[in-house]
DNA sequence: GCATAGCACTCTCGTACAGAGAGTGCTAAC
DNA sequence: GTTAGCACTCTCTGTACGAGAGTGCTATGC
């Protein structure tokens, strides 16, 4: 594929800006006229049909204004992304409301999920962090009634699981905090391949637990555990492209089945590192209900302890000036609080 | 308002149950064809201007058929109140979920609002069940790093809360578990209350502590705490009166935020009693944004242990011969779940 | 007195069509 | 290389019109 000039360049960039704030076509006399540029609309109409020509831009119909092709998107963000960062006064503001709210992951997360979905007026996506490999630190035996026992388990890293389990027969409180006990002594930093190995060689109630323990240690593994938290869904139905079509029901549909999330962030972010962005621009990846979609994706945590996804889903028409600067500084915020809870383990 | 005729009575039920269907404005033909009335068109015609004039029917405009005004549809409500029933097979496919799912509260309620939101077709919404006045049960204290403590506070009812806090200074996980029994001993089945009268007495450590317990009870206490599940929000996206205009969005908006969420429930369900149900038409209630939606309510728990809301909110249409008694049916098995847990304290 | 057939009336919806407007590509001139 | 001019294409808007559906009313039949 051919260079562009610097002209094209500047063009370009106009345009997929003005389209971006305007949603409609865009056309020679309105970047001429919009833009003062000192050049005439019929210069400005060939340079145009040579980005068409080369596959930036695309006409919806022979008389209408250009738009931005998917490649276009993707020259587009490929020059935000250098420069691209928050205002010094909005990372304040965010950082100011993580430091107000109750330090508790969930309440991060759901923080974050809204500050990403206000900032990028998009759809907002994350995982709370989890480990790879879940290790062990803490069980708590709660006794509710008769032979029902709340189980509460806290993995290094600061995930916590809790489970109903019900026994054969009743166990008394003191029972069980010996229990715990004796199994905190005996666990403490294990990974779950390291537990199950331990296998039988106690008690029946032990027993019991010790499997609910990997039981659930293996679910926090699996990549496609934890919740996702999401806000924004709303913003997606007020864009222009969508109203009137059942696009957004569809693009919507995926955040209410979140077996189907999970394999979408997952997917998405297989080859990615901590502190890289992935933008995906008109569905790139395979997913058709997204093909008038883009996402902007990052990976956030401590690699090799616990990570996490967050990213933002909007219209290919975007802010990405927005959207990119805010995923990436939230990430960064986040892995912050991952390493903050990690360390001094 | 004058009484109806037996007639009149069928016409309007006929009337209606097509009208959900099909979501088209009925005519005299089509009714009389389409159900086999031994009657002619012309006379359905007076009968149905008899409603009208009753205020049952209205006409989108002169020359369309005729649709059910929001007193037709409290009509039709109230007769399908009574005998409604959910089918024992359906009943039993759900039960037999239930049954399968991990035994927690959190999976309960996903279960719930997945079920409800499948056989409505419609928004399910559910809060988690809690005491009007919370009461302990158990603490436990867990170190993660230095000056970091992980508090899980559980109580009577099986509520549980995760809260972080950051001491002044370091403590041994010994130390920790020390304060943790003595405060079970100290506070078991006390509600919250009696805990903030105990007040000063003891170290600094139990007094952060303390604080906190009593603050997360507090907010565990207040009507609006809790988390809400919902499940089929894109159902309503699909119905044809939702579709091309905004209203859908200004609707779901209410999804989003959790407070008013909360605070729709709150004041829909205020003076309503465990098993009964109420049926809010055209957002009944003040709620502008609902003025096209119809919302079936219910509370369920154990009155004065535990309590919590359930419903659904579909367009005016929605088909309540279907969702009546499924928000009855998991009310009860929700009621029910509630018991077994509190059963025994 | 209730039910019905007939009929004129009203309103929506789809199609067709014309004119305005916007934007283009091309050519010729600067 | 840039620009003015121009014919062309396509969308959009508004209007007209007929088909279709449904109504209300009136006169007639049982």
């Amino acid at each position: 594929m051919q260079e562009l000039t610097d002209r094209q360049k500047t063009l370009l960039l106009l345009l997929i800006r003005d389209y971006i704030e305007t949603a409609q076509p865009v056309g020679s006399k309105r970047l001429v006229e919009h833009y003062h540029l000192d050049l005439s609309p019929a210069t400005i109409r060939n340079e145009m049909a040579a980005l068409t020509e080369m596959g930036y831009l695309r006409q919806p119909h022979t008389s209408a204004g250009r738009v931005p092709s998917e490649d276009g998107y993707r020259y587009f963000v490929s020059q935000m992304m250098q420069d691209a960062e928050l205002p010094r006064a909005v990372q304040h503001t965010i950082a100011h409301q993580f430091h107000q709210s109750r330090a508790d992951m969930d309440q991060w997360m759901t923080l974050a999920a809204s500050i990403l979905a206000h900032q990028s007026q998009g759809v907002s996506m994350i995982t709370a962090p989890h480990a790879e490999q879940a290790r062990y630190k803490h069980v708590e035996l709660i006794s509710t009634q008769g032979r029902q026992v709340l189980m509460v388990l806290v993995m290094v890293g600061g995930e916590v699981s809790q489970q109903i389990l019900t026994l054969a027969e009743p166990v008394t409180q003191e029972r069980l905090s010996q229990t715990a006990t004796r199994l905190n002594g005996l666990l403490a930093g294990l990974a779950v391949d390291a537990i199950s190995a331990l296998a039988t060689r106690s008690d029946a109630l032990d027993q019991d637990i010790l499997i609910l323990i990997t039981q659930e240690m293996r679910r926090a593994s699996e990549s496609n555990s934890g919740e996702i938290y999401t806000d924004g869904l709303t913003n997606v139905l007020s864009e222009p492209e969508f109203s009137g079509s059942d696009d957004a029901r569809r693009a919507l549909k995926i955040f209410e089945e979140p077996a189907t999330l999970q394999d979408l962030l997952a997917r998405s972010t297989t080859n990615s590192n901590i502190g890289g962005l992935q933008v995906l621009i008109g569905g790139e990846g395979g997913w058709e209900e997204l093909r008038q979609c883009s996402m902007v994706i990052a990976r956030y945590g401590v690699p090799g302890m616990a990570t996490g996804t967050l990213g933002v889903l909007g219209p290919m028409r975007m802010s990405y000036a927005r959207t990119i600067p805010t995923v990436r500084f939230v990430a960064g915020l986040l892995s912050d609080l991952v390493n903050d809870t990690i360390v001094g383990e």
